[in-house]
DNA sequence: CAGATCTATGACAGCGCTGTCAAATAGGTC
DNA sequence: GACCTATTTGACAGCGCTGTCATAGATCTG
């Protein structure tokens, strides 16, 4: 389904040339604020474009000088606040060098994202942001036939095509683990939700799981379910998990399950962290702002977006930039655990 | 600062047309899944796309051709998860039809939010949807001259250029405050955030004032700040309430600033709803799993995107459609007032 | 089987802009 | 004033695609 622009009347570089008194290249250069016209003409021409209420037509600027500003960005969800974060922190860092992001989100489906990689790609982007799902051979083939500055996001613990920005989630879940044990626990759960979909998840419980074997440790129990991350998911399972005799310390695939797993708890008077403790992973806001703050690992999403704007920024400038940024993370000693 | 795409050796028409003994405009019908062209050419056709790795060029289509699929998105803020969601909403249902959106994120800046129409005008693009700030002059002029639809989201209590979906803020403030007289409660405060910016808080404060004028009550007191919506601000406010004795009930600017009560009552040993009851805005998830559950109003975040996209494509399609959509408000009656 | 009706394919122009190169004008120097 | 170096302006082609109109076969009708 496509539609007809009206193309009656719309005021081009022509109708301003015309109306200025210049040629149409010379209002090309104002609208493009190049140095070399004259102040006279500046005005000349500014006034014309207001007078004829011309809107500069980028498709055609585009397509005539082979420079777009639009920036292809490509997510796995947005009900999910964290790709929120991050694209709230890239948009800020694009927004303020002039560019906009043309948006897709995969569901978590990689079929879903290498369609949307060859969409967006028709649109000529000057560069692409990705958080994969699981890319495809189909989606690699189009990133790299498509010779344009590519930043993956989330997580550095594979080798990117081009460049990534992020955290490794597998070391997050390993200090998490370390520290937990440092504290002195010493029987753990897991709850977790859609490890299928979201690999970041699985990849921090393997971490998790690694350094607890490390300790001759293991899970104990665990809890799962098909499902997009949620509150009142986690909430659903740490009960599960709790009718069945629970561990001493529940680590949760990240905050918003974890979130469910402490209101839980209050619901049925138990004492966090003296009955059970709580650990999850992201660093929400809210979850900073309980009474019983939580013990969680902060995964600087929104500095994710950021940074990856400014590898594809630096690209642009035509600067060597480095392949992998490690924003890093920070461990948040809650009083949930 | 812009960028060159590496315009050499990229894969056209016409080298696609060259590899399958064509013309042009043969392998752009079959490319645009056009019906008039034999099996047997398309057969042909689609082999030699492969072999060239052709990747359609949407810039020059739209050009040549007057029409776009991009939508462009203008938003306040995304660290809001309210626009998040409708964002979501909306997503899915331009994606489904082979719309993408081009984003745009004013952070409640009505310049800002000129200067945004019209840069993303000049892709343009088939449709506009916007959450207005507080639409300047300029950008209605903006939006008038564009001559494409366009659909304000969020509140529809004033008249829109063109189509407008929403709930009524002022209703649901009223309604809210209703609901609440009827539950007996006499002695109200409000805590709110940054007001200016976010006229929509606002209104649902005016509407919520009104139904208790008319039942001859005030707010008691009041706690605000110019800071944007968030827990840690609605704990911190609420904190000040009760410091200097505090009313029966709070009436929060959203959610998120009544999970910040709800928690602080919570760290004082307060009984919710027992010694403080509390009410807020937006019904988010979270707030239906708290140990007390939020009373507030579900505010079809992901519903008003879906409706707006609708519209649009409904536009598209060339039929007649409403120019204002109610998509209505429901009153979650939880514990907690 | 002439004439009418489809179906499949192509030629051509042009969307609105900008890169390139050339020309005209202004300003400076001896 | 002759010559040289900016500075400012413009002519022209072409980016890759699609709308329009034309044409050549194929199919049908009585």
């Amino acid at each position: 389904m496509k539609i007809d622009i009206d193309k009656a009347n719309r005021v081009t570089l022509a109708d301003v040339a015309e109306a200025a008194g210049v040629s149409e290249i010379t209002v090309s250069r104002v609208v493009r604020g190049m140095a070399n016209v004259s102040q006279v003409t500046v005005s000349k021409v500014e006034e014309a474009i207001v007078r004829t209420g011309y809107v500069r037509n980028r498709l055609a600027g585009a397509m005539a000088g082979a420079v777009s500003n639009q920036i292809a960005v490509i997510l796995p969800s947005l009900s999910n606040s964290v790709f929120a974060d991050v694209l709230d922190g890239l948009e800020a860092r694009l927004q303020s060098a002039g560019f906009h992001s043309v948006l897709g989100i995969s569901n978590y489906d990689s079929e879903r994202e290498a369609q949307l990689i060859e969409s967006l790609l028709g649109w000529q982007p000057a560069g692409l942001v990705i958080a994969p799902t699981l890319l495809s051979d189909r989606s690699l083939r189009l990133l790299e036939r498509g010779r344009l500055p590519v930043v993956e996001v989330m997580d550095i613990d594979r080798d990117p095509t081009d460049m990534v920005v992020g955290i490794s989630h597998h070391q997050a879940g390993k200090s998490m683990a370390y520290y937990l044990i440092g504290r002195g626990y010493r029987s753990f759960g897991y709850v977790g939700h859609d490890i299928e979909g979201d690999h970041r998840a699985a990849i921090r419980r393997d971490g998790f799981r690694a350094a607890l074997q490390e300790n001759g440790l293991d899970f104990e129990t665990e809890a799962r379910a098909d499902a997009e991350s949620s509150v009142p998911l986690g909430r659903r399972l740490t009960g599960q998990i709790l009718s069945k005799g629970a561990p001493r310390i529940l680590y949760f695939s990240n905050d918003d399950m974890a979130m469910g797993g402490l209101f839980e708890a209050m619901s049925r008077g138990l004492q966090v962290p003296g009955d059970l403790a709580v650990a999850g992973f992201n660093g929400l806001q809210i979850g900073q702002s309980t009474p019983v703050a939580l013990t969680t690992i902060e995964s600087h999403r929104a500095l994710i977006g950021q940074r990856a704007a400014e590898q594809l920024l630096g690209r642009f400038a035509g600067a060597e930039v480095e392949r992998r940024i490690d924003v890093g993370f920070t461990l948040l000693p809650g009083a949930s655990a």
